[in-house]
DNA sequence: AAATTTACGTCAGTCATATTGACTTATTTC
DNA sequence: GAAATAAGTCAATATGACTGACGTAAATTT
């Protein structure tokens, strides 16, 4: 912090710029600040560890799917292999993350989280998940759904297919 | 892309944690994904210019906002100034903002969007409004209101405040 | 059986975004 | 006149990402 001065005191003289009326301003704006406040409780909690966001994203991800491989996660992530390679090589060197050469297909090297990877990421999780539950809070249960349906909608199409799988329970998100 | 091999054929043989009941994954990972590919389309067209993610958020803030003050724009991207310098120097330097002291207050160096600014600023959200609307498209009113509700929560509560000002149109987005 | 493809890793170099810390200048406020 | 504020700047560093090139082992294709 040190440096930066809050205030925020926004009674600038605002005159704006016409807003053309058919795009979503606020919407654009609000998906920012959520963003923002979503992944700040995770950021403070990991510099503990002198990880960042990247071993949080890789970290979870193979949390929730044990044996994942190397290959589906840069698909999950969108990175490339070499972006993905210092910080697996941390994690794993931490013991954080184990890898398995695959049974059927000994190339593969899948990926699996330890009891202590498994800490962590459930601790990580349960920051994210306090903001989620205290931010639905207020919804009737239709209002639920229906952030729920916007966030899947706003993912690529082509990819809605892959991301409805690695959820798991694909309940209600059609298209 | 290069390098990375899309396939993501997860089916994977995933045994899975046993996802603790209250945790909400599935908005954790949704939010990832979706704010994933919200990035990604401006990210694209910010790559032309030679600019990046940084300059995007400096950029609309300033043109929705003329006359922002440096502070003001730290707080609203909760960065330091010293990260903000290099990307805002480039914005001026070529022709995007322009800055103007403070007629009532002079060490204050007020920010504008340039035509060029505007323009370009008006572009990007075009290309993340398209996503938006599609992503609503599907939802009843209330279902809209309940997305824009869910985003606004999930915002820091002692942040809230400021966000919907900034954003202007204080509409129904109450606590 | 040889050739090709795939999965993964790695070396080397680069870029963009962000950080901390320290210091300067101009201006306003007390 | 002293203190506080707004902004800028220098220097060093970390993190997360990229491209390009190459190596190795294992599986698949021909």
């Amino acid at each position: 912090m040190t440096d930066v001065n809050f205030s925020l005191s926004v009674d600038r003289p605002s005159p704006a710029r016409p807003a053309p009326a058919d795009v979503p301003i606020d919407m654009i704006e609000l998906l920012f600040f959520a963003y923002r406040d979503f992944t700040s409780d995770p950021d403070a909690a990991l510099a503990e560890f002198g990880f960042g966001r990247a071993h949080h994203r890789v970290l979870h991800f193979v949390s929730r799917n044990p044996g994942l491989r190397v290959t589906d996660l840069l698909a999950i992530l969108s990175i490339t292999k070499q972006s993905l390679a210092r910080v697996l090589k941390q994690l794993v060197e931490e013991d954080y993350i184990l890898q398995e050469p695959g049974p059927v297909d000994r190339r593969e090297r899948l990926l699996f989280a330890t009891e202590r990877g498994h800490a962590l990421a459930l601790r990580l999780m349960r920051l994210q998940a306090e903001r989620i539950r205290s931010a639905l809070a207020d919804l009737p249960q239709e209002g639920r759904e229906a952030a729920r349906s916007f966030l899947y909608n706003m993912i690529d199409p082509d990819q809605r297919a892959d991301v409805a799988q690695l959820i798991g329970h694909n309940k209600d998100q059609a298209p």
